[in-house]
DNA sequence: AACTATTTATAAGA
DNA sequence: TTCTTATAAATAGTT
């Protein structure tokens, strides 16, 4: 859609590149702020440029909440793996653990290497409470699900008790 | 793009929503999939439909890398709080707990009520899984950037080194 | 940063 | 639903 067709592969001339990469991204953002309108829904775009900044928006719902649904379906398929499966998670987190001690040990080269190091903990201690914090919203989140759920299927049990001529008791010991 | 001219706002007959729903989702993202290609870029595209369903696509970097980044983004800017700010994370944490405690031990209202609480459970403990493997990936990405800034800083130190007709050790007295 | 010639996306219809 | 097609919208190359 431009004076000429173009084969969709990287665009070699970098200045190009960097046009085409402002205006469809914008475009992109665009797209995705007008089908959430028409369609009620919400739309998370995110673009990461090759020199690694990031580009994001949200609409419908804020981008927190959209990637919490994300992790939440991602959990919900992790379900199907069997316990070993999940347990491998603990593996990579204690090796991981052990790297960061490592590295932390790791004799001062020279001054550099000690204000990195002093860096890496400010950015760990950072991560971990980012991810405490995010691990309260995903929890909050599945316990809201639930009782929703909940309450509608409390709802919809009384109305089948009160249509079936017998006594809730009777339901309850059939359901067991 | 079509017939008429669509005001952007909430299509009202349900058919033609799900219809522009879908084929406007497809349109988007195929838009990012060009993006990414002909600008090498990353991008990630999440679309929420009023029922909740997900609908996601990613190209260049995976899905949970492109989310990593924007969690390491956050974390960035969180960085500015002050510790009052940080540790508020914390409070959230424990009330949640307590939350979900008192929901596990409400009084079984009816049968339904017990599984919604067993699924309340399942759940909670593929959350924390999950959020300890984003732990780990998000630990893991830090220290691997940090490794890489420490290299290039340790190599630009040793160039300037040898520019300075002093001895390291000097260097070293005076960065302390 | 604007401007158009074109291509592309898509709304409505079949 | 899938295909078709008239038209709106996006954008490639230009200024």
């Amino acid at each position: 859609m431009g004076r000429r067709k173009v084969e969709i592969k990287r665009i070699e001339k970098k200045s190009s590149r960097q046009v085409t990469f402002s205006k469809r991204r914008s475009g992109l953002i665009e797209k995705g702020r007008q089908l959430s309108i028409l369609c009620e829904s919400s739309v998370a775009v995110l673009v990461v440029s090759a020199s690694g900044k990031l580009y994001n928006a949200s609409s419908g719902d804020n981008m927190s909440e959209i990637i919490d649904r994300y992790d939440i379906q991602h959990a919900d398929e992790l379900r199907v793996l069997d316990i070993d499966e999940k347990t491998r998670n603990y593996l990579p987190h204690k090796e991981l653990l052990e790297l960061v001690q490592s590295t932390l040990e790791e004799p001062k080269v020279d001054n550099v290497s000690v204000d990195s190091l002093n860096s890496v903990e400010d950015q760990l201690e950072v991560a971990l409470s980012i991810t405490r914090a995010r691990k309260s919203e995903l929890m909050l989140e599945c316990v809201k699900t639930l009782q929703e759920k909940e309450k509608m299927m409390i709802e919809e049990n009384h109305v089948l008790a009160s249509q079936v001529t017998k006594p809730q008791s009777l339901l309850l010991l059939e359901a067991n």
